[in-house]
DNA sequence: TATGAATGAGGATTCATTCAT
DNA sequence: CATGAATGAATCCTCATTCAT
């Protein structure tokens, strides 16, 4: 995989992807569905070429190798999974006290799964590929640490002081927040990726129900 | 991948096993511990051959073929995955009154984490595999469901009915049991599977505080 | 062995040999040779690589596996084995009362011995596999048997109303008719390629006196 | 191939198979059928093994090589393809001046049909391999050579010289003879190997006809 | 004598990548 | 820029043969 740092890759693709070709996109996309549908190991670059209608050396004309190809493919919807309302307009928002954690919570699935639902297949990508490919994850790792957990964590520090989650340690909650949105992620857009879901809304109010009460019954609430 | 019935298989697999010859060991060792660490597809089968110190044609004239290879690796490990405490056991202490949803939670949690850990390589291999060979998916998704999935449904079942767990479709408590559990499975034996966990008891009694009552604070708490 | 009808298969290879490149024709050329030399079976695409001058892998860019090369090798041959004088052609003249049978044996013969020493090669490779590979053989008896054993059929018909042939079933005559001359062809470009015929003419007189009149001293040729 | 002289293996071969034990003769019966059906080189020794009920080892004790159990079916069969009316017996009955030439060629040829049809397989294996093998082929060639054409060739002599047979030389007409002959049992019994013969005497009388008189119709007949 | 596990050379095929046009 | 022919290393797999038991 590439030896530059991510970020400069990161970069260099943004200021390259304003002069996306008509052929380019097309490679792009062919890839993106290959390997979402198959895999990156199990896709060939004479299958993508097929697929995008083109020769096969234009795309390592355009991309110079297959692993930085699929880089093209994953680093933007990466740097877009930093949730839309990125840090500042965040903190923002929650200095005002309007939101409670609850509220929180359904904004921030609300917004990932639409954004993971406009983007399945690159979704499937990036899961199956950090699984699979451990430099690719060694990669991304620090990138996913760095902008997404970090903020996760100073949300639920917020939280925590203003007396709305439980008195244990920050990075548990975390951890186990992480465990579950993402194992939701997955088990829906990957695992069972055929099915569909019949009520978006009650769905994200079962899974915030859950994660913020459990699964026991209460006797106040009979 | 192979087209018979995945429990015929797994049979024929269970009483072909004694015969494991020396070499057949070295095999599946080396081929646990490579498509462990890099996955199937990148795995080869000189690589796996040289790892066991055997000539590549020992390991086609055992196998036939690398998928079989895969199969004999992650079948005895699939086997293996219903909960040691099986159907009749299981049913009849719950039958006692003697455990409460939460100690069975506790129970079933120790003995996974512990099961996994004696095969965090094939867990690995399993988790991964699964999400990128779709045809392994397929066999093993019925399996899956018939074995594990609808034994914990008929678990919760019995707990809601005791008056233990909410009042929401006994489909979605399963999903999101499934979704926490697996979760927390994939996350700590492959993502993370580098770092240890400090302390397992505190570990597992987080999780069973989190998926009994949530990570909200409550009043009656403070 | 393909699984597309024959003809198919022909009328595409017809229509893509135009673009035969030179590497093609190389390997095309070695692949004859050495076909013809050992036979398909016991040839290996590095030899035929070797052979052309040319990297494996261009064999299969270009044939895609090496049952096709043998088919891109025999159909051309196959196509040209209906005789050149084809069946309009044909018919008319017989129905012009021009030839006795004798002759149109001899004109028969001249003309496929010079289409055979054309393609000596390709005719022992025909041969041989045809010997050696049921599939093969199945898929190209059908032509055989409509464009070639047909058209002699007809022809015995005519000649045999026209009373130069002897009164038994043309059936018979046709499986003589074969037996005799491809034997001829066999024995004499297959089993003894390597002599050579002293006089052509004598040859082809000799052949046509003993399918005519046999091997019997006649009284009245004393 | 054996590199020691044909006759030498054959002889050794006569003396062994008295010793013949009944795994070899399963071995010999198993490869028979194999190497008939599908040939030589596409017939594994671990498939014959399979075939006979016999570790692949025992093969290899009994005939070394993969090529030698090739000959150890062979050579009986070759031995005896001398007809079975052996030279003085045959001398001697022709001396007797009891058979015309045409009786001979009866005789000759139910004899022979009749061999063949008692070892088709091995036939159709001496026939593909003789074709396909050349180093097989010109090991045979002398013997066949020695024993059969020459034979033949002396019968063919002293009919000529009786006046039985046309003014050409011996040489030809006998060449004629064995593409006819030879022709005739490759076609009956490996090209159409499936289809049977209704009438078997009539249809020696049409080979006889044909091969003395030719197809030509003939006036004084009408 | 018979076995069958083990071998490793060799076979067909795939594929990322290069480069002349 | 785009092409696609050419490459050759690497892949999975087959098979005749050997040898310890």
């Amino acid at each position: 995989m590439s030896k530059d740092n991510l970020l400069d890759v990161l970069i260099a693709q943004t200021n390259l992807s304003k002069k996306q070709t008509d052929k380019q996109q097309k490679i792009v996309t062919a890839a993106i569905s290959l390997f979402a549908e198959r895999g990156y190991a199990n896709t060939s670059t004479s299958e993508i070429a097929k697929g995008a209608g083109v020769a096969e050396g234009t795309i390592f004309r355009h991309y110079g190798t297959k692993d930085n190809l699929l880089l093209s493919v994953i680093l933007p919807f990466i740097k877009d999974s930093i949730p839309a309302m990125a840090e500042d307009v965040f903190n923002e928002i929650m200095s005002q006290n309007i939101l409670c954690f609850e509220d929180f919570l359904r904004a921030l699935l609300k917004n990932r799964i639409h954004f993971i639902n406009e983007n399945r297949e690159i979704f499937q990508i990036v899961v199956k590929e950090i699984l699979y490919n451990e430099e690719l994850r060694k990669e991304l790792q620090p990138y996913f640490i760095e902008n997404i957990v970090q903020r996760i964590t100073k949300v639920i520090n917020i939280y925590k002081e203003r007396g709305e989650l439980i008195d244990i340690p920050s990075n548990t909650i975390q951890r186990m927040f992480f465990t579950f949105i993402g194992g939701y992620f997955v088990s829906r857009f990957v695992l069972l990726a055929d099915s569909s879901v019949a009520d978006e809304d009650a769905e994200i109010e079962n899974i915030i129900r859950i994660m913020m009460d459990g699964i026991r019954k209460r006797s106040q609430e009979m």
